[in-house]
DNA sequence: CATTTGAGTTGAACGTGTTCAAAACTTGAA
DNA sequence: TTCAAGTTTTGAACACGTTCAACTCAAATG
């Protein structure tokens, strides 16, 4: 009941066979490597085809982290059930995440190719151009918000989106890092929770309000550069008092 | 006297019109609409001698870059004369690079899909792959080292290399920034810098040796993930004692 | 049943980055 | 002047992403 009008969904199975087949060529031979010729000849389809399904086949990848995206939802579902820190559950979603990725890290690279472009929907800047990237962000809100962990909530609010580039940050690593079973990775993952647990500690300490404030709002100026052309001012010099209900401001 | 035998040069000259044309065509054209071909008729030579000179036309880019980048390196160094603390400098090197660049803003974004590449020697991971990109480092070096700031070595160490991401991020949202002269990015430098600075001399306090520790060595070892298929520990569980030269560490 | 509709399919054709073998030219020596 | 050994230049050819006008055919409509 997707698109098509008949019942056996004749286009949908045409559209998934593609699919299908272009992954396992991109795993198998990489992506620059695997023709949209060879892909449409592997799946029985015509070129024509496949360019009826995909508009590109850079699609095709956004296709593939549609795909990955939902297992590694699908994953950590029960992650995030099995405790309520912070830590450890950004820690158990990050190697989720890679482990997720893992039969594709050949070719994942192109990912980030397309991710830095600045008319990709994938990439950081310009805020809800991408259902998916959105629906990934959405994963880190419910990690933080279902966390047991204080946390004012102006930062609050701005984590999801920092956790969520911060995950690409991870990913980017994991793309170069050629280690065996990819163990730079899991460590860097270790170490750098680590790390973003004490700062957003420290961050909601009230003694760090003021820089805490001004941190922020600079994140939520950048996070939509190609929204809008606009002009407004981060923050004048006579730093406005903003009466936000602050959750708290313990540990550490 | 850079390759041919010839006093009059005639390969660097041909060199030297293709990239101009190139540079040219790209700033009026864009990237993608202009192609080698017309780069090819437009410089008077043939297709086959384009790429007699440039192996590709990405690399087009890269001799771009390279350019620039000396265009900015002049202009730093008079920049760097007028002030030396920290933070003016930096900022004035910043506010220099975007003016520098600014007359490639449309197709400057190519630089990054290109830099994001893991083959790309312009990826922040990697080392020593590109001599640009380690010259360009150079001047963040040079920026710490000459200023007046105290900062501990080990911090001093890393910072250039910091500060060099830094910075391409900075250039990351001037792409995106479709602001009236690229306000924004300005505003951005005037707002991150004075951050950056705090967070340095933060960072300075003997009080953060600890976590600053941690951090650098994080740094250090993200900096070369290419590099590397080793497998040495960023840092033992038991907080190993450096016994480094500590400079200083004060202020705020 | 005949007709219409439109999703699905096709392969030829186009544009463009890139390669390459051969031609043209330059230079220095014989 | 002639020759050899480069260096530079050339354009045809190739590969691949992409487009498109035409075709097929099953379901809906009458």
């Amino acid at each position: 009941m997707r698109k098509g009008k008949c019942a056996t969904d004749k286009g949908g199975q045409t559209k998934a066979r593609i699919l299908e087949t272009a992954l396992e060529m991109f795993q198998q031979r990489g992506y620059q490597e695997t023709t949209m010729r060879a892909i449409a000849n592997r799946a029985g389809v015509s070129l024509g085809s496949a360019y009826y399904y995909f508009q590109s086949k850079e699609q095709l990848i956004q296709a593939f982290y549609h795909r990955t995206h939902e297992a590694h939802l699908g994953a950590s579902q029960s992650a995030m059930n099995a405790s309520n820190d912070l830590k450890a559950r950004l820690r158990e979603v990050l190697r989720l995440k890679i482990s997720t990725l893992e039969p594709y890290h050949q070719f994942a690279g192109v990912l980030f190719k397309t991710a830095a472009d600045p008319h990709s929907p994938l990439n950081p800047f310009s805020q809800e151009s991408d259902p998916v990237r959105q629906e990934s962000i959405r994963l880190f809100a419910q990690l933080v918000d279902e966390s047991a962990d204080r946390v004012p909530s102006d930062l609050r609010e701005e984590l999801p989106y920092l956790l969520w580039v911060y995950h690409m940050g991870i990913i980017l690593f994991w793309i170069h890092d050629s280690s065996p079973k990819h163990r730079r990775t899991y460590r860097l993952i270790d170490h750098t929770v680590d790390l973003v647990a004490r700062l957003v500690s420290l961050a909601s300490n009230p003694l760090m309000r003021p820089l805490r404030k001004r941190a922020l709002h600079l994140v939520a100026d950048v996070r939509d550069v190609a929204g809008k052309d606009g002009d407004s001012d981060i923050l004048t010099d006579d730093e406005q008092e903003d009466s936000e209900d602050l959750v708290d401001g313990t540990t550490v």
